[in-house]
Order: C-alpha cells, then sequence, then structure tokens
RNA sequence: GCCUCUAUAGCUCAGUUGGCUAGAGCAGCUGAUUUGUAAUCAGCAGGUCGUGGGUUCGAGUCCCUCUAGAGGCUCCA
C-alpha cells in the first residue's frame, strides 16, 4: 500500500468509492452520484436513486459488478478541468450535486478523474488501476441527508470496506465479531448487571442487583474525592415548576422536544421531568445570602434526569431517556474561576487514571461563530468563559482539541470523549464555564467591598453519567473490571460436598475482612466450578478440599492466569488488599 | 424523527418452495454421583413464534399496522 505518501489504505477506500460510484451507475441508469469519500474504516457514496430503490439484498449485486469492474483493472486517469467545464459536463449529466459541490471549488483546481468509460468530480489521488482493488465488502446501506442537513433530501448511503487481500479483509471481519464480543450491551445482560423492558419503555434501563451494586461503588468513589474536594451533597426532586425552566432558558430551546409537562389535577400547574439540575442548584445557592466568604460553594447530586432522545438515536446505556449525571455546580467569584477549573481537569483526570482510561481525548467546544443565534447570553461572557476553559486548560498541559459550534447553548465545555469497542467516540467527563444561569436567575453574594456581584457557575459531571461510563468501562475492560469494583472478588470452590463448611469458614473469615466473594457450593465436579467462575470472569478462585481443610489454607487461582498456588487466608487477603490499594492509589 | 435491517424458550440458534402436536444446546428444576484447576450422567419443565390485523383450506414462514432492537443520518441541555 505505497500509492500515496500518506496512507495507502485511505487512497484505496477513495477508488473503491469510485468503483462502486461506477457499477452502480451500470446498474441503476439515472442515479446522481453526490458524494464518496473515503473513512476512517472504508468508504461510503451518497447517492440519488431517483426512482430506483435498494435494499441489503442488491448489495451482492452491487459487490459483484464492482468486482468483474476491477478485473478490467482500468487506469484512473486524472484530467484538470475549467470550472466553466465542469460545469457543463454535470449540467448535461442532470447531476445537482455534483453543481453544487463545484460551486464551492476555485477555478483552477478542478480535477476529473476516469476510469473505462466513468468519470467522476474527484481530487485524488487513486490507485494505479482498479485491479489493484481485490477483496470488496459492502457492509451497510443508511440514509443520510445531503450536507448534513436534516432539512435537505435525504440519500442513499451505501458503505463499504476493500482489501487489497482476501485475508485482510477476513482478518478484518474477524476483529468486528471480536470487538462485538465486547459490546456492552452483550456483557451487560450475560454479567446480569442491567436490561430494558418493552413494558417500562425505549431508553429507561433497569438496573440489576449487580449493576446497581457496582454503580454504588462507583458513586461511593467519587463522593470520597468529592469530599476531599470540598463538595457538599444535595438532593432535588424528579420534577420542577415549567417556570424554572422557562427562568432558565432550556424551556425555550427545548420545551417542545421534551417530556410534555405533568398537570396538577386543580390548579393546572405545570411540572416538567428534570432534564438536567442546573435551575435546582441555582435555586439551592439562592436559598440563603452569599457573602464572598462563602465562595466558592461546591454542590453535587447524583441527580436522574429525564430527556426525550430521538428515538433512533437510543443505544444500549450509552444514549438513554432516563439517567443519572454524576453531577455538582460550583458558585465562585470571577478570580475563582480559573482555579477551581484546574481542580475539576484534576478530579477527571484521577477518575480516568484510576480506572486507566488513558486513550480519552479532551476536547474544547467553542460557539459556532457563524451562527451564534443558537446560544444564550452576551458575546462579553462567552469571550470570558471560552478565555477561562482554554487558559486553565493550557495551564493544566492538558492536550486539547477545539471545536466549533459544539458548545452548549448557554456556554462552552471541556469535554472527555472515549471510545467504545466499534470505535464510536462518546463524551463521559465534561466541564462548563457558565455567566449565563447566574444572570438569568439573578445569583448574587456580596463581596468584600460590601457591594454585590454575581458569581460564576461552573457544571461538571468526572463521569458524564452513571449509565454511559459503565457502558463505556465495560466495553474498555472487556467485563474485566477492576478488583476494587468488581461485584464478587472471589469464589470459594468446595472440591465435593464435604468440604462446604470448610468454605463457608473461609467465606466468613475473608468477609470479616472486608473483601467479598461467595461459596459456590453447587452439586458440580471442580471442573465445572472453575469454568463456569472463569466464564463469570470472577477475579480469583479458591479451591479447598481435603488438603486445604487440614492446613487451613486456600489453593488459589487467578483468573486468566490458572493456579497461583496455596496460601492462607490471611495471605489471600493480604494479596487482594494489596492490589486494590495500587489500583487506588493511581493520581 | 428519517433510511436499511431484525424479532422463534431466560440465553445462543435450527425450523425446507406456506402443510403432522414448533426443535436443539446452554441456563433452570429433580435424581444419581462426592468429585483436585475450563463442561459427570439421567430425567423433568420451559413457547399465544414481539403486537394487532389481513391473504389462504391451512401462516413461525407471505402482506400491512404498531412495539422493541441493530447499523447509519440528524440530534445530544
Amino acid at each position: 500500500l505505497t500509492w500515496n505518501d500518506k496512507d495507502g489504505k485511505t487512497v484505496m477506500w477513495h477508488s473503491s468509492a469510485h468503483l462502486m460510484a461506477e457499477a452502480i451507475e451500470a446498474l441503476y441508469p439515472g442515479t446522481k452520484l453526490a458524494i464518496g469519500p473515503p473513512i476512517e474504516n472504508g468508504f461510503y457514496y451518497d447517492i440519488d436513486l431517483g426512482n430506483h430503490h435498494i435494499s441489503d439484498e442488491d448489495l451482492p449485486a452491487i459487490e459483484a459488478k464492482m468486482k468483474s469492474l476491477a478485473k478490467q483493472k482500468s487506469e484512473f486517469i486524472r484530467q484538470s478541468v475549467s470550472k466553466a467545464d465542469a460545469i457543463k459536463y454535470f449540467t448535461e449529466k442532470d447531476d445537482e450535486y455534483k453543481l453544487e459541490l463545484i460551486d464551492g471549488l476555485e477555478d483552477g483546481s478542478i480535477t476529473f478523474y476516469t476510469q473505462g468509460n466513468f468519470t467522476d468530480l474527484c481530487r485524488g489521488p487513486h490507485v494505479p488501476h482498479t485491479g489493484f482493488i481485490k477483496a470488496i465488502k459492502l457492509t451497510s446501506i443508511a440514509g443520510a441527508y445531503w450536507r448534513g442537513d436534516e432539512n435537505r433530501k435525504q440519500l442513499t448511503r451505501i458503505y463499504g470496506i476493500t482489501f487489497p487481500k482476501n485475508s485482510e479483509l477476513t482478518d478484518y471481519l474477524a476483529l468486528l465479531e471480536e470487538a462485538k464480543k465486547r459490546d456492552h450491551r452483550k456483557l451487560g445482560r450475560e454479567m446480569e448487571l442491567f436490561t430494558f423492558s418493552q413494558n417500562v419503555g425505549q431508553g429507561l434501563p433497569l438496573w440489576l442487583p449487580k449493576g446497581a451494586a457496582l454503580r454504588q461503588r462507583l458513586e461511593d468513589f467519587l463522593k470520597v474525592a468529592q469530599k476531599r474536594d470540598g463538595y457538599k451533597q444535595v438532593m432535588t426532586p424528579h420534577i420542577g415548576h415549567k417556570n424554572l425552566y422557562i427562568t432558565s432558558g432550556h424551556y425555550e430551546k427545548y420545551g417542545e422536544d421534551s417530556f410534555q409537562p405533568i398537570t396538577t389535577p386543580h390548579e393546572g400547574e405545570e411540572f416538567l421531568l428534570k432534564p438536567m439540575n442546573c435551575p435546582h442548584h441555582c435555586e439551592i445557592f439562592k436559598s440563603s445570602p452569599k457573602s464572598y466568604k462563602d465562595l466558592p460553594v461546591r454542590y453535587a447530586e447524583f441527580g436522574t434526569v429525564y430527556r426525550y432522545e430521538q428515538s433512533g438515536e437510543l443505544h444500549g446505556l450509552t444514549r438513554v431517556r432516563s439517567f443519572t449525571q454524576d453531577d455538582a455546580h460550583l458558585f465562585c467569584t470571577p478570580d475563582q474561576v480559573k482555579e477551581e477549573f484546574k481542580k475539576v481537569i484534576d478530579l477527571v483526570l484521577y477518575i480516568f487514571k484510576t480506572l486507566s482510561f488513558d486513550n480519552f481525548k479532551a476536547q474544547i467546544s467553542l460557539r459556532d461563530p457563524n451562527n451564534k443565534a443558537k446560544y444564550i447570553g452576551s458575546d462579553e461572557n462567552w469571550a470570558k468563559a471560552e478565555a477561562a476553559i482554554v487558559e486553565a486548560s493550557e495551564e493544566k498541559e492538558l492536550p486539547t482539541v477545539i471545536e466549533y459550534g459544539e458548545a452548549a447553548f448557554y456556554g462552552p465545555k471541556l469535554d472527555f470523549m472515549v471510545k467504545d469497542a466499534l470505535g464510536r467516540e462518546w463524551q463521559l467527563g465534561t466541564i462548563q464555564v457558565d455567566y449565563n444561569l447566574p444572570e438569568r436567575f439573578e445569583l448574587e453574594y456580596i463581596g468584600s467591598d460590601n457591594e454585590r456581584h454575581r458569581p460564576v457557575m461552573i457544571h461538571r459531571a468526572p463521569f458524564g453519567s452513571m449509565e454511559r461510563f459503565v457502558a463505556v468501562l465495560l466495553e474498555h475492560c472487556a467485563g474485566n473490571f477492576p478488583l476494587w469494583l468488581v461485584e464478587d472478588q472471589f469464589a470459594i470452590l468446595p472440591i465435593s460436598e464435604k468440604f462446604n463448611d470448610y468454605a463457608k469458614k473461609v467465606l466468613s473469615f475473608l468477609n470479616n475482612s472486608d473483601i467479598r466473594g461467595f461459596v459456590d457450593d453447587r452439586n458440580e465436579k471442580a471442573g465445572k466450578k472453575i469454568r463456569d467462575n472463569e466464564v463469570k470472569k470472577v477475579p480469583y478462585m479458591l479451591i479447598v478440599g481435603a488438603n486445604e481443610a487440614e492446613a487451613e489454607t486456600v489453593s488459589v487461582r487467578k483468573h486468566g492466569e490458572g493456579d497461583i498456588g496455596t496460601m492462607t487466608m490471611a495471605a489471600f487477603v493480604e494479596m487482594v488488599n494489596a492490589e486494590v490499594n495500587k489500583e487506588l492509589e493511581v493520581k
């Protein structure tokens, strides 16, 4: 793969998209070809099929056509074209999509590529000829809005991937299968962590006992860290008066697309399921007069919120309609913003490191400079907030990427993104600076000058949401949670029923030593119990029989590693505690 | 919400061009066995084939509605 100094694969996929375009034009006359770029894994082409209609069943025929075209080894011929000629060509072809693309191109920079009888607008580069494309797999059909705008026509998008060798395609498909084994939806079911019910409703997760216990441990872990950092826990109701959200601006922005208001039977008052905790926390701040000496105040809450997400967006635990934010709002003086922001960055990094998320991306999300109407608040406040985030990140020497147009409607943010098993990116932690809500809620504190001042608000959630975090964590560790987090740290396996009593004795000793596990006293052979507990990913198995009962020891087997020898119960406790401490000591 | 696809036992799946009382493995329950580092044997039970309608002498299978799920697009306070 060396046709280009950069990345042979991208060139390969670029050419493959054009090969697919040629095949489609041949099979479906009159099809308008919009755009077909290479992507991270493969390529797609967006097409307007006109009167034709295709479904998955048609993909093999397109694949076959591509293969036969590839065998012709048509050379990719580059040709510079003037803008006028390009417009003429596609006007004749009656392709408004290509004309729109050409409209945005500079005269002199336009090139066509031709393979065989097929010509397309293209920047290149390409492989020398179509024969290089050998292993072809069209993977799916989707609808995609032209130019990403849902108000414009939806085109048919065909995704595919190609390789120069069939073995590479086989390997790729095998890799995909492997990734699917780490899917949190599959693991969550197998490990009995969470479930969904058609009767409860879509996007409304049900946490099973083991999942709830796991989540509780994560929450406790964060609570300890937050207490250390001066946070105070608060609790607020799951609903709030409609006026609260009119004040915050959320009603205007999302009212129509929310779960609709709950109405009181007699007074006709309207309440909304809370879609976020900020307004409630603002009211807590307002509940008593604040002095500059009180600031910063930090209100934390594991707050469950409800959002009417588009049905097509729901996805396992990563995108749901009811979720719990590990939310907190810090209210501080303008001078304190940067320092507080930096402390929150530290907290997020501490959590990510403890759970060994080292492949995260820190993204600074700013306003879309071309569409300021989408946002509330003054330019001045936005400028201050954006500067605070950029400076704090720089001072923490945090490598970041800046994305314009990704800010929340009330303020800019710093998001921590992590990929799932299939490479899709999800936002976990988030930190946001907000000058707007304090204004809308008329929040105040008395300064050292005895005058009223407006505090600055920082929203932050290191996990993001408990649901999404657990989902991404599951995929990250393929279900092998760190020892401090896992439900059952050990399973005691008596060799036969004769040793159940000794097993119970071991269990009570270990429980008293503050490590958790259970006795597998099923009437099964040792080999069966070992297999089952390996499959369940139990970190340690303690096999006990005559020898151990006699010597008051346990025979220890480590998950994924096998027998690691016999030791006393106390030695086992010490080993587990040492491992847990090591996991939690990362700073 | 839109495009494409999917739905059979708790889980993973089989079920011929529409044709007997819908099958299997795992999990579960009962019994036998008393077990030494990845699956002991036997038996039992478990299904309005996602929902509602239609076509047909006959529907798990064909058509439509709805619900839920998957992969995208759009959205993401």
